[in-house]
DNA sequence: CGTTTAATTGACATTATTCAACCCGGGTGG
DNA sequence: CCACCCGGGTTGAATAATGTCAATTAAACG
């Protein structure tokens, strides 16, 4: 059953919207730049490969429902996830200074994403400020997703690393309004999570059975019960400010030294 | 010895306006939003904090000459460095969305950078194009440069992230001008690669050794011979096309399917 | 020189990987 | 209804990679 009319402005990339202007209210021209620059809506299966690496990719996915991987095969026959997309987040952003895709990305459940077509990086900021913002925004956000996940994998153990990617998670589908309470659906297999904190899918077994008998949670099949955050929290050293752009900043911040 | 005159408009972000110029003719404006934006020159010494955990990062940097390092402590007392910033490379640009900084900014050279005071972001691309536009290539370069760790840690061994690390390096500041030839001298000791590589720097150490068994370099106290690229690059897998922002992509792109 | 910081070495402990076997639940076809 | 298969998931044992500790050397610097 698909969108009564795919098109209906007020529809476009909602969640995009929502999160950008609980920062700033620039609706108006966003808005106006999704549907101008809008091509078409792409349906996803699971499984299903929207670009691999080296493909050309012409334009910028805007997620708007699903989750979607991206990630690098390596030589020996090894993957790493580099980062996950849920709703309201840009897919290829990098198609704006890069003409190739470096990473392959994959759709991990059904959900829809429209292809946005904005124009060349030097006349994004003129003719769109709206998505110009939007795209930066955006960009500084998976930023700082990156940068927490390189002290993961540089200076984390795998029961910190298992322990901060679910908090991540957690509070990312909180922000997004799809988790509340204590179970966390995750279309993931331990084989995913391993290429995400790059562990060995079977170490990543022993690493949530060690979690499960520390009380924290119970796992089984893509069904997360989170019993107790708060364990899991410390031992991940979870900060969620990384995460909280939702709070504007308005200190005209006092000069330094 | 200072500059002669530290608001000579030609020299501010003399490396970023040339990098970012490579890729479209936005010199004036960006020239100009530089001006407007400046607040002071700030001159780096070795060791030399700029910003810790916490501080609230009143606008962003832009370096102009010199090192400098992002990294975070972690309760244990482990260190991560998350990223190596060279000139022409904005400092705490996600000062435009996050208040407070989540990473340490320490030079590890002399050098200098300017601080500007950009408009908050929601008014940025409008009052700003120039440095808008430059600022989000800078993100989405960061990006690539992130990811590619984020695959490094995850899935690459001691050796190849090491070899993948000075690969990186030598193109990088082949890029800038200031690197050609065979030596090739970095102002980090084994610890810093430790903490690049997430590795203990003993064990950077005995990996350097196995580089040079190799005949692939000789390093010794910062001074790193580069004597077979070729070794290296294959043994990382190092495709410089996420650091090649320079060739512009103008293919109109054919419609695909 | 003496002091300090960084690099190096060897022995050993820890962490994570690999391999092989087995389990388990859910199809599916007979 | 059962036998079979298949994709995960789980387990233990052996192995490899990397970390830790302690002692030594080397270089840098006053």
């Amino acid at each position: 059953m698909d969108t009564p009319n795919p098109f209906d402005p007020d529809r476009i990339g909602a969640d995009l919207v929502r999160k950008v202007t609980d920062q700033f209210p620039m609706l108006p021209t966003l808005r106006e730049d999704l549907q101008a620059t809008l091509r078409e809506r792409v349906r996803l299966q699971p499984g299903h490969t929207i670009l691999s690496l080296g493909d050309t990719c012409d334009g910028t996915f805007l997620l708007e429902d699903g989750w979607v991987v991206r990630s690098r095969w390596l030589p020996g026959g090894g993957r790493q996830i580099v980062n996950i997309a849920l709703p309201g987040d840009f897919l290829c952003s990098s198609s704006l200074v890069l003409a190739r895709s470096e990473y392959d990305l994959v759709a991990r459940t059904e959900g829809s994403m429209v292809r946005l077509r904005p124009p060349p990086i030097d006349k994004l900021v003129t003719e769109r400020p709206g998505l110009a913002t939007a795209l930066m925004w955006a960009a500084a956000h998976e930023n700082s997703l990156l940068s927490e996940r390189v002290v993961s994998l540089g200076r984390r153990d795998a029961l910190e690393r298992l322990a901060h990617v679910i908090c991540e998670l957690a509070t990312r589908l909180e922000h997004l309004g799809r988790h509340s309470g204590e179970v966390l659906t995750l279309p993931l297999i331990q084989e995913d999570f391993a290429d995400i904190l790059g562990l060995s899918s079977i170490h990543v077994t022993r690493t949530f059975r060690r979690l499960s008998e520390m009380g924290a949670l119970d796992y089984r099949s893509g069904r997360l019960r989170l019993k107790r955050m708060d364990i899991l929290r410390r031992l991940a050293g979870f900060d969620p400010g990384y995460l909280r752009f939702s709070q504007p900043k308005n200190e005209p911040a006092a000069p330094q030294s």
